[in-house]
DNA sequence: GCCCATCTGTGCGCTACCACACAGTCATCC
DNA sequence: GGATGACTGTGTGGTAGCGCACAGATGGGC
């Protein structure tokens, strides 16, 4: 849990050219993020940005007369706060830290000055919001067509990519939220998982125990997205 | 069904100031879409963005293993090519003509030339697609927890709105491609909603009788959608 | 005027998931 | 070490929507 002796980077700014990544990095400040904290709320400023290093967050959307539910994941692949590249300082989503750890966090001002004045970092970062809409769309078409063990095991292989660990703390009533099921649903599900091997799970505490059983399990659209991200940011 | 005699507008375009709008209008040449003409294709290169006046289109994406789901609805309020914003000038999704009729349409590198010298269109356009964002993500959820009712009537609001008319043709298996649902289901759905006698509907011709009645069946994503439409745009 | 393709209505059995309810198990805190 | 709260497993009945199959209606083409 220690931070680690060599710097932990997120995959966006490791992309960027070195002056630009310098002149980035000058403005950024570590933060670590707490388990369960909300960085960002619907209709709220956006008064950082955020660049995961080990954390990573779970977009969560709501629609009147249910919970929430989730459409899609920040870690150290991406980037929380896209809509202050559209000029759009108010977050259109409840941002939840699924997985604690360091990240790096800038300012809003001091974000849209930076970005006015690198053209590699609009480059990036123009992609990456164009990677997030298509997983935005794929994950429409995942919520209405995909059984919930198929999307349960892409969950959990989406979260250990982001982990960076094959273990993590998570209950099936946090599932539940996240898919938009009812608890007793994943449960079904999760035993499945747990009986065919590829997980194993106790109070909160879950491990990935096969990941290519897991990869077999889930949707497609697990492959889907990790393709497109490839494709955009190399 | 003639052309009016008064110019038919795109809202994205009228609220330009007059001078960066008779730039962008100065590269736009008028096209008339043809019903059911596909103007976008997933990984196609994207050579014109499109501003409709009359004509609107349906936004589809796909899932392995399953025929298209409608994502998104551009019309005279909006545009398609949004991804050219980004840089990235290929498509993510399949776009359908379902209403035909008049269009703007601009070659993408002169779409870019006038983006780049205009900041008031960069305003406006990159606020629609923040609004498309919020409107994608409130979509996965109404997928996800809407019953197939309410999603009909949500639906031919939002093309009744488009089209201009009271009337339009749709057969129920287009519907439920659309909708992401067996034909049977639309058939039921709107068996129901004619018997309440907000519509009614004859082989492929379908009018809404009952707006209001619509739209009190309509789920909140309906108004939801407006909303946050008009927040952003005016 | 007839045929045929298209469009709409209906029926039947099935599955995935829902709502609700409750029992068992385990960690932690006092 | 006993109570309490959190977590997981199970059961029962209900429903929305599915896959499949077919029947009736109607408009357009010849």
């Amino acid at each position: 849990m220690k931070p680690s002796a060599v710097p932990v980077q997120n995959h966006l700014i490791t992309l960027l050219p070195l002056a630009d990544r310098q002149r980035l990095l000058a403005h950024c400040e570590p933060v670590a993020l707490q388990m369960s904290a909300v960085v960002a709320d619907w209709g709220e400023p956006t008064l950082h940005v955020y660049f995961p290093t080990e954390a990573f967050i779970s977009l969560v959307t709501r629609v009147e007369g249910h919970p929430g539910l989730e459409v899609g994941m920040v870690g150290r692949e991406g980037m929380l706060g896209t809509q202050v590249l559209l000029g759009v300082p108010v977050s259109p989503l409840h941002a939840l830290v699924q997985g604690p750890g360091s990240c790096w966090r800038v300012a809003t001002p001091a974000f849209q000055q930076v970005l006015a004045d690198s053209s590699a970092l609009q480059r990036v970062l123009h992609r990456y919001l164009y990677v997030r809409m298509v997983q935005l769309a794929s994950a429409a078409a995942c919520l209405r067509f995909h059984q919930i063990g198929p999307r349960l095991a892409r969950w959990l292989l989406m979260s250990q990519d982001r982990a960076h660990a094959s273990e993590f703390h998570v209950t099936h009533e946090f599932l539940a939220y996240m898919l938009g099921v009812r608890r007793v649903g994943v449960t079904v599900a999760a035993h499945a998982l747990q009986r065919a091997g590829y997980i194993t799970y106790h109070r909160g505490h879950l491990s990935v125990l096969d990941r290519p059983g897991l990869a077999q399990m889930a949707c497609a659209c697990y492959a889907a997205d990790q393709a497109s991200y490839h494709q955009w940011l190399t």
